[in-house]
DNA sequence: TATGAATGAGCGTTCATTCAT
DNA sequence: TATGAATGAACGCTCATTCAT
């Protein structure tokens, strides 16, 4: 009769419970959750899980794919005809917005460390997101590199490691600890720092004031 | 008779079962480490532990107490009678070492993450933890400041929280990939960036010059 | 292809639980019956159980209901048109009988006793059942006052109270010594010697003087 | 160096014990209660309490001892050189006292519910004092009878077992509801009417003053 | 006379999963 | 497509008991 009982139904039962139990991981991780959790608040019984997944971990790797796609999506098109210091600034941005956005947040950082240490596809699946975003964001510096935007001693694979470790270590600090802890305010002073080491000399001149550097 | 039955036995029990406890929620995390685990791992009953220590919980604030008292004791050590620069350069190295030694890695960023959105007596121990971290190192930047070595217009704050972001996020980076992240290099090329964009002109000058340093 | 495995089972899982439940809490008390017992004597798993009811607690509540329903409507039932002093005979006819039968005994004395002291939601609900029982006796005696079939300056409320009284205890004992204890007869022996008081003169003698009883 | 550090403790380690057990059992019961939480609340280890007794059976049949000849010593002595409806009434009193009293009350009670059905010895220790509670009472009703106080037609063992009865659960209500249910108002009513109905016509009249009643 | 560490069995409960309908 | 009953293994925890000291 009432084809919308429940709250967050869209047909589709398959992407309904991957939402919610996206939704549910960013809560209270993986292992915090129950099926029985998901199964409430998608308002269905645990059977029809398993009908749309063959097991928790199928559920997880479908959860995980989703948010992976997504965020990859977002980066990339923030970039898209954009400088590569502009680029870099706006990654900065994208990933404050992931990190505070009302329902993605924590769901990468959680199941990332948790999955720490085990042999599960999914780590292979989060660990080949970490590589493609680093190698992302190596490609930019190498063309800011390229186009004489930046200085072309910088090791790229290194500060791409880096960008990316500040991004992660930021939304931990913010997500333990939101209210002392300001996400944009950090990830925009890394940027300028990370800018202001990488422009070329007569950038970095004029504002050190000074020559012989390099 | 045989004082030295298994592994790792003191004659401590409640260190020893402390001592095993970090290990297997470094390893496991919080949740996906059973009493059972760590009583089997330490060759002695579950009763055993719980003679110790009253529950799980417990066990847990003991292991994160001891963790971040030698943490701490540790970075503090490292910068005893260090000029700001050098303390912010052995902090990164003790960071580094700290997350790479045998037995104690992944506990603090594990449980860190896992506790985020409970609201559990430990979860404020690490919240503290963090915050008089990024407290020792705004003071190590406001005392360069105050020494003329580092520029007075930096923002100390931010850049502690910024180097507090660095190490946890190469910390996270490395656990989840160690082949292919280089903790140490992320780390000093962090530390070598912050340092040029906050030593004075001159002071910079000569260090990168050569000569006169330390 | 078997729809009767086992002992006692009668398609309907919770019902059947209940029942068995009922029987085990009589025989050994609520501390003295594990779920594990209880879903042996059932044939089931423990998983089973947990399936109908949320706690254990959930199952005694739903095992008083159940018993204090019956007890309630078994009394009332035997009183149903009869006169004041026939009904108070056949009430204790009835507790005797639900203390002899195969499947019902020592189930309120023991929850009863058990209980004292605690605060669970189910003491009420047993507290309440006595205190109705101890009322259903009041209002009969009080109608033999009016129907000038007792006399009128009994203590209606404390013939109540010993009515029940007598009860209990005789059950008790009967419980604890089945052998030299005849439970039947001391219940007798009370309702003769409660009726014998409150009898107006004139019946009274005419039973005492001889002649026309039995 | 201090010989009284805890509370309750008179240097007779076992009797100190039996004490705070029979205080644990009858707040309780037996099953409810662990050796731990007497030898918390006697301020000793459990290692003290199983030096003085071989185990949790041993010190609840030292405790129902204790209380047994306790119990009999004080029905004993309040008898002593009083006629038999005046002993009956003693007794009677004896009871409440007994159930209201500040640190005995519940055990008798609890326990001889508890053990129903087991077939430990304590429950036959229990068995005997009911036993020898009735043969008590009854021989009380045999000697008014031998002294034409009491009317030689009533069954006098019926009578005893009534009497206990009416003891017993009037204590159980009690306990269960002490707001609303009067203990020594119900068991005074339950001896007038029972010395109604034994005392011969001539004494019964003599007792009320006259023919008339009602 | 007492302690305290340790055991081992058991308890109430949770949970991923299966399956007949 | 979905339900709901059921399983079985594991979990955190309790407790009576033992034993070296």
């Amino acid at each position: 009769m009432l084809p919308e009982g429940r709250s967050r139904r869209s047909g589709d039962g398959r992407r309904d419970l991957t939402a919610i139990a996206i939704s549910c991981f960013a809560r209270y991780g993986y292992q915090g959750t129950s099926i029985d959790r998901i199964a409430r608040e998608a308002g269905v019984t645990k059977g029809a899980i398993y009908h749309h997944f063959r097991s928790k971990e199928d559920l997880l790797a479908a959860a995980v794919m989703d948010r992976i796609g997504e965020f990859e999506t977002r980066v990339q098109s923030a970039c898209r005809a954009a400088a590569p210091d502009e680029s870099l600034r706006r990654i900065a941005e994208v990933c404050a917005q992931h990190a505070t956005s009302e329902d993605r947040p924590r769901f990468a950082i959680k199941l990332m460390v948790e999955s720490i240490e085990t042999n599960d596809p999914v780590v292979e699946e989060m660990r080949g997101m970490m590589r493609r975003f680093r190698a992302f964001l190596r490609n930019i510096i190498r063309a800011g590199q390229d186009g004489a935007l930046f200085r072309a001693d910088a090791d790229a694979d290194a500060l791409a490691a880096l960008f990316t470790s500040a991004v992660i270590g930021a939304e931990t600090q913010f997500y333990l600890d939101p209210k002392r802890f300001s996400l944009e305010h950090t990830l925009e002073t890394f940027v300028d720092q990370m800018l202001d080491n990488l422009r070329l000399a007569g950038a970095a001149q004029a504002r050190e004031g000074g020559a012989i550097r390099d």
